[in-house]
DNA sequence: TCCTCTGTGCTG
DNA sequence: TCCCAGCACAGAGGAC
């Protein structure tokens, strides 16, 4: 590849290397012959992609690089059905050594690029043009000659076969058009591999020829009859149509939307032991001598070194030099129950700044550190920044009174990407500097065992975590600052930070004894269930696995078969299908959904939980404040938001959360909060008149809808209302409902039509929430919170309509999380202030829970009362319902 | 022995 | 093609 480096490609611009994955393996597969382990594993694709990729490697010293791979079926394959259909299935020979490919390129620490959806091609082209248009110059690495026509000025094509560079100019002589008309030639062509049609009569020849002379396929299409060759223009006049399809099954598209990350695709060193392990594993010797001897901790973070922090080992230590930080300081706690250390930097020097860590092992050390974080916290002047405080604050005995300004880059991170997967230090290291942090696990941090004090594996880790929160901090304050969700953060999230922390430190009470008890109960219940299963099916077998109970219920027993799961086409088993079992007279379904429903909460709630609760007998849940795409928290660890409430078995399950003596659970929930949004952002009047009324609202709707009187609204009628409200927020298609109310497509397909006349004010918010979401690439919710929708404009249907209906849901679902966000913020601090001994427990989406003297019930109840109806002021009122008592149950009832 | 995926089911 | 947002359980099977 010493060409490429000569060519006017290489200047002082940073180079992209884009890797055609696929093509590059075919070819391999098909140049080298019969290389195998000696286990008998073919290896040859594997091999040859190896090799390309050292060259690759080594000659160009590529800064970008990254791998196109396809998954998926593609949306060219939905448009036209024939497209590959009489392609070869891929050798089973070469299809086996995918998984090697893939974890040779995780090895060599080159990212995959690849989009459920779409073609590799496309992913290319998209990212090539994005790159250009950053600044970068590209190289396009394939053995196919389509992508030809993504060469520009500034990106170039390596033909792997030919080991040529192709820029403008070359793509011109081979083809004799220039590259951006390279797919009407090949549309006329056609292309027997990739079974493009192309139009029969015309050649390779014939097309580069036509194409010359007239431009464009569509000016030859439109002057076709005039063609004095007989073949060319009885050929384009009879296969106009396909000609056409052809065009557009061979032109790579350059738009999809898909970031351009130049940090995800940094090229970092190999990781040389997983790679040396791999070519061991392959039986490539050669390759794995090359990479020299093993060497434990070598390379084990990859990256530049970073400094490691230094021990404070005395509070004398600590104070001089972390304690006299001012200004703007960044925190990491190390270690999770119980955090073992502290790690801190700061100051003028920015990243050349010491960091410095106390282990709280060490005598006094702790107490000097919280002192420490203590002071800083109250001091307004003091600026702590780092990545996910809370974790930070919760190490403060004094608990969370702080007047320090909190930067935190989780939050951040969260707010201006609220749906991907995490954002836990260690992906967003990855992801925005490409790195990959040490893990616990490498210094030594492994079930149990901890780094002995002093370790220097400890002052490394202490050291890099404390950088990477210092950089994700300073980009994510780049970024916040030119956001508008900085209002968002600042006056919602900041704020709500210590308050959910005191949520959790002061945990709910739990009556584990009755726990207890019922436990047992339930266990007499579920084994005389299991006795009579097995007597109706005649054998015995693991009733909790969801495989044998299909083999047993439609193999032996020959139950008939009405759905299958999803994923793996297995039998399905789940609570539909036992109900409609039951309706058709086998009596085993129900016993098996009553053994279900027990064992379900027997085993999620009634002993997991009392296995969970603290020393102080109470259980102390982790809200997560950046997890939820929609602006909602969640609960984990454990979860106290899907605690049952709708069956009588659940309802006894809440009287184990409690009060302790003296005091009373206090719980005020919002009613149809979500609906009441809806009506405000619709402008809906006649939604806003009924709730303005204090009307049943599903009543309402069903009077409206069915067009009759109120008071004559039937019982089903009413549940049909409902089912359609709340599956307009989730943005239900007519077949969902249809599903939902168990009736024809077509009626409900009716229903919506009515209910959507009926309710304008609905049918234009959908309506315009769905076109500014497909111009925008995004919603907001009345306070500016983003979610960001890159699939409305796919291709794929599935994405795209996935994708409209998070729209309409998540502006009002992320508008209600706002509010109850801001009442609880509000709440917190009046209560502090006024009501001292009474504080939040739990918040359940539109529902908060109190702990309350049993005497400040009734003040305590109107506060919150007031804070919660007063948090916005609607086009509808807000209302709430408060009650309360010595359980979670009767304080519901 | 641990980890991940799958099916299932609980909440708002 | 099939209704938004979560978390967690048990079983199963593969990696270590």
């Amino acid at each position: 590849m010493a060409e490429t480096s000569s060519t006017p490609q290489s200047s002082a611009r940073p180079r992209l290397f884009l890797i055609d994955g696929y093509s590059n393996i075919f070819r391999a597969f098909y140049a080298i012959r019969n290389l195998s382990t000696s286990r008998g594993e073919p290896t040859n694709a594997v091999y040859g992609f190896v090799t390309m990729l050292r060259k690759l490697l080594r000659e160009e010293k590529p800064e970008l690089v990254g791998v196109a791979l396809d998954v998926g079926k593609t949306f060219r394959s939905e448009k036209y059905e024939d497209y590959k259909a009489n392609r070869r299935p891929m050798p089973e020979d070469l299809a086996s050594q995918l998984p090697w490919i893939r974890r040779v390129l995780e090895a060599y620490r080159i990212p995959i690029l690849e989009l459920a959806g779409y073609e590799a091609d496309d992913v290319l082209g998209s990212l090539s043009c994005r790159a250009a248009e950053a600044g970068y110059d590209v190289v396009l690495v394939s053995a196919d000659k389509d992508l030809m026509q993504l060469v520009e000025p500034r990106v170039a094509l390596y033909h792997t076969g030919r080991n040529k560079l192709y820029g403008p100019q070359e793509v011109t002589e081979d083809f004799g058009v220039p590259p951006e008309k390279v797919a009407d030639v090949l549309a006329l062509m056609g292309d027997s591999i990739d079974n493009i049609p192309g139009v029969p009569g015309i050649g390779e020849k014939g097309a580069k020829a036509l194409i010359q002379e007239h431009g464009s396929l569509d000016a030859l299409l439109a002057r076709a009859g005039e063609l004095t060759r007989k073949a060319y223009r009885e050929g384009l006049l009879a296969h106009e149509a396909q000609a056409r399809l052809s065009k557009e099954l061979s032109t790579i598209h350059t738009n999809l939307e898909i970031p351009f990350d130049p940090e995800a695709l940094h090229h970092d060193p190999p990781d040389t032991d997983a790679l040396r392990k791999l070519f061991t594993e392959l039986e490539f010797f050669s390759l794995a001598e090359e990479l020299g001897p093993a060497d434990a901790m070598a390379g084990a973070a990859g990256g530049e070194e970073v400094p490691a922090a230094e021990e404070a080992a005395t509070p004398e230590a600590w104070n001089a030099a972390a304690g006299k930080l001012t200004g703007e300081v960044y925190v990491a706690v190390l270690g999770e129950e119980p955090p073992l250390a502290l790690a801190v930097t700061g100051g003028e020097a920015g990243e050349g700044s010491p960091v410095v860590y106390a282990d709280f092992r060490r005598d006094g050390m702790r107490e000097a550190a919280l002192a420490t974080l203590d002071r800083w916290l109250a001091d307004p002047e003091t600026r702590l920044a780092g990545h996910n405080l809370k974790e930070v604050l919760r190490l403060c005995v004094r608990g969370p009174l702080c007047r320090a300004p909190l930067f935190d880059a989780m939050l951040v991170s969260y707010l201006l990407k609220p749906s991907i997967h995490g954002h836990s230090l260690d992906e967003l290291a990855l992801e925005r500097l490409a790195r990959k942090p040490l893990t616990p696990k490498d210094v030594g941090w492994d079930r149990g065992q901890e780094p002995a004090v002093g370790d220097s594996r400890l002052a490394a880790y202490a050291g890099e975590r404390v950088l990477l929160a210092r950089r994700l901090a300073g980009e994510m304050r780049r970024e916040l600052d030119a956001s508008p969700l900085a209002k968002v953060y600042a006056e919602i999230e900041v704020p709500l930070l210590p308050v959910l922390l005191g949520l959790e430190e002061a945990g709910i009470l739990l009556d584990v004894d009755y726990l207890k008890q019922m436990s047992e109960e339930l266990g007499q219940e579920i084994e005389s269930l299991e006795e009579e299963i097995f007597k109706q099916a005649g054998e015995r077998f693991n009733l909790g696995s969801p495989q044998q109970l299909g083999v047993v219920l439609f193999e032996h027993m020959g139950l008939p078969v009405l759905k299958r799961t999803q994923k793996t086409k297995s039998y399905s088993t789940g609570a539909e299908t036992l109900e409609e079992l039951a309706v058709r007279g086998f009596p085993i379904a129900q016993s098996l959904l009553r053994y279900r429903e027990l064992t379900k909460l027997k085993s999620t709630y009634v002993d997991a939980l009392p296995a969970l609760v603290g020393p102080d007998g109470r259980l102390h849940t982790r809200f997560n404040q950046a997890v939820a795409a929609t602006g909602r928290l969640s609960s984990a660890n454990p979860n106290l938001q899907n605690i049952p409430v709708r069956t009588e078995l659940g309802q006894r399950i809440r009287k184990a959360f409690i009060a302790p003596p003296g005091y009373v659970l206090l719980v005020a929930d919002y009613s149809q909060i979500e609906l009441r949004i809806l009506a405000h952002i619709a402008e809906e009047a006649e939604l806003i008149r009924a709730f303005l009324a204090g009307e049943d609202i599903h009543r309402a709707t069903a009077a409206i809808v069915f067009g009759s009187a109120p008071e004559l609204v039937t019982a089903e009628q009413r549940r049909a209302a409902k089912t359609i409200n709340f599956g307009i927020l989730y943005g239900m298609s007519a077949f969902g409902l249809s599903q939902a109310l168990s009736i024809p497509s077509r009626e409900a397909d009716k229903f919506i039509k009515a209910y959507l006349d009926r309710y304008p004010g609905v049918r234009r918010y959908v309506e315009e929430t769905q076109a500014s979401a497909e111009k925008e690439g995004k919603v907001e919710t009345l306070y500016g919170r983003v979610r960001w929708l890159p699939d409305i404009q796919s291709k794929n249907w599935n994405l795209r309509e996935n994708a409209r209906r998070m729209a309409i849901n998540a502006r009002i679902q992320g508008t209600a999380a706002d509010l109850l966000k801001i009442a609880m913020i509000a709440i917190d601090c009046r209560l502090r202030a006024e009501f001292p001994h009474s504080r939040l427990l739990l918040t359940v989406h539109d529902e908060l829970v109190l702990e309350v003297p049993e005497q400040d019930a009734e003040p305590v109840a109107a506060l919150v009362k007031k804070e919660m109806e007063g948090v916005a002021s609607l086009a509808v009122p807000l209302e709430v319902e408060v009650g309360w008592g010595t359980s979670w149950y009767e304080a519901k009832g």
